[in-house]
DNA sequence: GAGAAAACTTGCGTGCACGCAAAAGTCCTG
DNA sequence: CAGGACTTTTGCGTGCACGCAAGTTTTCTC
């Protein structure tokens, strides 16, 4: 049974619907899968929070929300994604719902630009603790510069439809652009202070500091993007 | 002791030396290093085509190539990357190679792109019969798409050599978009044939045919990025 | 409303994957 | 050349992560 979504599943299984209104309301099941999930990224955070995040096992989290060790492992693929889950609260798809909310005639290279900045900056005081935590542990933070991938989904299927001509390949490769720039720019926010090579490695220990202001590094890490949006939504015949 | 390029680490500290002619003779210590990595590497293929890619465990390969399983683990995260490296033979280097090599006055899209069709259909029969074994389990095709991240520091590198005023972090994201570009392409290329979500998912079973011409996909996946490589080339301010 | 089909949960077993620490090997310095 | 420093190898223990199959729950059809 496949529930997890797997990394390498994203791309074809994306959680985001682009138009829910038409869709019928969930059944039983699916409300039951949603509050599952729901269930076990609060007691990964929860329990993360409360215990450190070396003090949290699978069959710590599956217990606290119920249910068993296999069925988290439907759920998430690792110990790291359901804490980073329910960090980032879905901002993923949140992005692209902001780029699809800006008004058509926006240039699109500065909605994506803004929407990111947006939804990656306008955290309240809950994300900042728990981006702390997550800065403590190099594997949580490679799940969360990892969840980087799930802007690509959603945000193709909105250039999709804002570049009408363009074609679902080449706005896959600009949505996956987009997120190895988000990532970049988190990488470079969140590397560690120091010796940033020497302590990367390590599990514990290295105390990371955001540095640096991240609307900058966003900004800058997307800029090298905007002419190839600009050319696909002049509908310039690329090569 | 940090000796396996793990996949968040690579940007850190990427194999690819761009000026190898300088640096000492490598000691005993490193040669009996890469003696054992490519010992693995040897070892993991050479198991997996005689006995199929399920009937191959880690302590398999070790035994074969000499050292513990927690050795194997120094040098290979997973049992896929051993094989999967085997097969790619630092593939992802060589694109950057390849365009280093092309003339200062070759526009660098056409580089890039001419680079990456070059290396990645330019393969003998040895390849294609190992490409078969990939495609038939999914955790090896998964392996196998994420080596394309492996393109990103290398060809960081040369693109900041080439765009010497753009800054490391343009020559990044442009590179992290032309790893990313390859990834959709290779996706394309090895969907299962017939049902594909449906079968996808699965780790075995499912008939992986490489459908339609790869230097086509891969061309039309790269094309998207050409403005970006224009821009930052002639120098315009982007944004 | 009952039964079949589909989906989900779960126990079990197996093979990892990694941190830690001790032992061994390599390199460097005096 | 010997000893110290550094790196690598390895055993051990632990916590996963997943495939498989059986049981349970939900959905659908007649």
């Amino acid at each position: 049974m496949q529930i997890c979504e797997h990394a390498s599943l994203r791309a074809r299984s994306p959680v985001w619907n682009a138009d829910p209104v038409t869709t019928p309301p969930p059944g039983l099941r699916e409300r039951k899968k949603q509050a599952t999930r729901a269930a076990l990224r609060e007691a990964a955070l929860r329990l993360a929070v409360e215990r450190g995040p070396d003090g949290v096992r699978v069959e710590d989290i599956a217990e606290a929300a119920g249910v068993s060790p296999r069925t988290y492992n439907n759920y998430f693929a690792s110990r790291e994604q359901a804490i980073v889950s329910a960090v980032t609260a879905d901002r993923e798809a949140r992005v692209a719902a902001a780029v699809a909310a800006r008004p058509a005639g926006v240039r699109l290279a500065d909605a994506v630009t803004d929407a990111v900045v947006e939804q990656y900056t306008g955290t309240g005081e809950h994300e900042h603790g728990a981006l702390l935590l997550i800065t403590t542990r190099s594997a949580l933070r490679e799940a969360f510069l990892d969840a980087t991938a799930d802007i690509e989904p959603p945000l193709t299927a909105v250039l999709a439809e804002r570049l009408e001509n363009a074609g679902e390949s080449t706005a896959r490769v600009l949505a996956a652009s987009v997120a190895a720039a988000v990532r970049i720019a988190l990488e470079g926010w969140l590397r560690p202070a120091g010796t940033a090579g020497a302590l990367a490695g390590t599990g514990a220990g290295g105390l990371v500091v955001p540095s640096g202001s991240l609307p900058d590094r966003l900004r800058a890490a997307l800029a090298p993007l905007a002419p190839a949006f600009d050319a696909v939504e002049r509908r310039e015949p690329v090569r």
